[in-house]
DNA sequence: CAATAGATGTCGTTC
DNA sequence: GAACGACGTCTATTG
């Protein structure tokens, strides 16, 4: 680890290399222009932001506000530092796309660079997934009767996320939102069914499954003739059982 | 500005609440238990990280790779850091939706904070409204003899990007795509398509602009009788041109 | 590599 | 606040 407050260009110049050679992060904070040019093209006029540089190569702009960093480049990108006559020049650059970003200090508070050891990866529950492993496993949230059959099963136009038959036969296409459901998963499921019910030259209902849905995605899902299945959230109060209690770890007690 | 090496939790928790008293932007790296608990739940075991902690309420959690972070919460929640027994605690809430995040350090290798003085905003060229500029003020680009109307078109299912009405007086709905067009668009422009023809009881075309098209996207649109006008990305060349020579800002010479 | 769809998406805009 | 669509989306997954 190295930290260097107010650093001089120079010895900023020398931590951000040696950091890129010894896959470390990197983080700088000062007074920059950004320019970007790539799949758009964008100018950013000075001001104080925090810039750090991933050993992966992706580069994070960030300023005060927002989750979003102003200007980036991902993963995979190659980047170094070098003097210019106006202070420190920040270069990532990538091909295919080709994309350059450019990051001009023009003063610093702060360059340090880490060593950060790290093998653990998130666990997450509550995404699509979870949902239609719920429905998967007890059908009958679906309907009374019936059968799931196939999971991503594949259309001329994208996969459906779970093919099945209701009692009578009919196939049934099924598609999932974790979320409310808007237009486009509406739109989303009217393709699958109308490729499928063609190919297979049966009936095929269409299944729209979320705990929510906006008012004119339900009435765009009525005249085409889909329906509308309300399932709860995914068990994420499971979940929060498990994280606060079972884990265990003191000091999460009141999490 | 303070920055501190390897601090006591003591003095991290008195620096970070500090920070969010004053406003100021706080990074932390050590390492930490993550926790959360919204519109999904996850858990990270501890591993080293960056955490960020901005006057907005935005937190983010960035581990070694990767452009997005692993943990996070958006901007407009409410932080605040204290002692467990275990290390430092760093809670972030909002209500609406409900959303917790507990950062839980158990070692520090560095906590500061910044004022960062940033009035400046992003000006960014080529986006999907650029491309639309460029068609609507040379609409031969379209098709020769077409007469663009109205822009954000509401219909009953969703905008059009552009109506306007062709040589012969049909109906041309357009919708763009700033990059290379995918199942997704024409399900899109379909949906405005049938909603717009029904309600104005005339035959109405629609268009997919873009640079590039997926062929199962080309496939589907023209199942459907739509069409495929192929523009090119808006000049981010000419842009270029702007940053490297107009703006004239030494050091971007190369750029 | 292309294509497809999910995401704790985030963000702007409009109603 | 709800809805809708763009995003330099990013990311995982599959062919």
């Amino acid at each position: 680890m190295r930290v260097l407050t107010k650093p001089s260009f120079e010895d900023a110049k020398e931590l951000v290399n040696a950091a890129i050679r010894n896959k470390q992060l990197t983080m700088l904070v000062g007074s920059c222009v950004v320019n970007y040019v790539g799949r758009a093209g964008s100018v950013l006029p000075e001001g104080e932001r925090v810039v750090m540089l991933k050993p992966d190569g992706t580069l994070l702009v960030h300023q005060m506000k927002k989750r979003e960093p102003v200007n980036w480049n991902p993963p995979g990108c190659e980047a170094s530092a070098r003097l210019g006559e106006e202070g420190l020049q920040l270069i990532s650059t990538r091909e295919r796309p080709k994309e350059k970003l450019l990051v001009l200090f023009r003063s610093l508070k702060l360059a340090a660079s880490f060593e950060l050891v790290d093998q653990e990866e998130l666990y997450l529950v509550g995404s699509e997934r979870d949902l239609i492993n719920v429905a998967f496993n007890e059908p009958s949230l679906i309907e009374p009767g019936f059968k799931p059959l196939e999971r991503e099963k594949q259309t001329k136009y994208g996969m459906i996320d779970l093919y099945g038959v209701d009692r009578d036969g009919n196939g049934m296409a099924i598609e999932f939102k974790r979320g409310r459901a808007e237009l486009a998963g509406v739109s989303q499921l009217k393709r699958y069914v109308e490729e499928l019910s063609e190919r297979l030259g049966k009936r095929v209902r269409g299944i729209l499954v979320a705990p929510s849905i906006t008012s004119s995605a339900l009435k765009l899902l009525r005249e085409t003739q889909l329906e509308y299945v309300q399932i709860g959230r995914p068990p994420i109060y499971t979940f929060e059982r498990v994280v606060t209690r079972e884990r265990g770890q003191k000091g999460l007690s009141e999490f």
